[in-house]
DNA sequence: ACTGGATCCTGATCGC
DNA sequence: TGCGATCAGGATCCAG
């Protein structure tokens, strides 16, 4: 589910539902793991103490504290959403967070792929040091990034989404991004070119800036923290379209799987 | 040091 | 209708 967009619209929900000098009023477990096991203490040392801000690095959503940061990842299916008073547990819910008398935000997450984090500031810069760069940063090195990814011998579908060289591109976005820049999925990293690789940071910045302004792609069960679906998933060029016609050209769009994930363009844009 | 594949988990969908 | 196989937005671990 969650690539960048959707993930920064997460975080900007939970931005405005937290605003200081919310106070983390309890915690309520339903189960004990997640992908990992759920900090339960640590969590529970956090009762009383104010919430300063939330921030997303990468695919990550960072609840700071004074000395602390809870770090949530959504995995595939993982949700925050907005419960009042009265609210009845679903099946997925795991985790809820008290943060008013009478108020949660509920972790729900079908897969558990999904995780809860809490770790001292101190540790954030060495938790995240193997993280490329955020694709949205305004002084994006284009040429440091182009560097890096001609050396490699992958396809250059599956690099755009190995967090390690640049982060936020999940499956959906890295097809479209691709198509946009009108390069081949399956063309090896090194033989992609040079004005092709400026082509592909423009596309990725426009492509997931787009899907931010239009509220995320809620292609199966994305909801936002209001239980709203994003618009972006009307806009999808090639993802799940198989067989379908290309909207630019009427060519067809096909369907490969690279590096395990379904990897769909145009047969006749992205020739090259 | 890289790359590709298997793996974690539940639910929806597809084909027989 | 039923049932098994396959697939799904991610990231990590392991073998080659």
């Amino acid at each position: 589910m969650p690539e960048l967009p959707e993930v920064e619209i997460v975080c900007r929900n939970l931005s405005e539902i937290l605003q200081p000098p919310t106070e983390v009023q309890g915690w309520k477990f339903f189960r004990k793991d997640l992908r990992f096991v759920i900090p339960q203490k640590k969590l529970n040392s956090l009762i009383g103490k104010k919430i300063l801000s939330i921030s997303r690095r990468a695919k990550y959503i960072l609840i700071e504290f004074s000395d602390e940061v809870v770090i949530s990842h959504l995995g595939m299916t993982g949700q925050w959403r907005v419960e009042k008073s009265g609210w009845q547990k679903q099946k997925h819910d795991h985790v809820a967070l008290q943060y008013s008398k009478d108020s949660h935000l509920v972790y729900s997450d079908p897969r558990r792929f999904g995780f809860i984090e809490f770790i001292k500031k101190s540790e954030l810069n060495q938790k995240f040091e193997s993280l490329g760069p955020e694709p949205l940063q305004k002084d994006l090195d284009f040429n440091k990034l182009t560097e890096k990814f001609k050396k490699l011998d992958s396809t250059i579908k599956v690099a755009l989404m190995d967090q390690k060289l640049i982060v936020g591109v999940g499956n959906i976005y890295a097809s479209e991004v691709l198509f946009m820049a009108k390069v081949n999925p399956l063309k090896k990293c090194s033989k992609v070119k040079i004005d092709e690789y400026q082509k592909i940071w423009r596309c990725t910045q426009v492509v997931l800036q787009k899907a931010i302004d239009q509220g995320g792609s809620t292609i199966e069960n994305y909801k936002n923290s209001f239980g709203q679906s994003g618009d972006f998933q009307s806009y999808l060029q090639v993802y799940d379209r198989e067989g379908e016609d290309c909207l630019t050209c009427r060519g067809k769009i096909r369907k490969k799987v690279l590096g395990g994930r379904a990897t769909f363009w145009c047969a006749t844009c992205q020739k090259n």
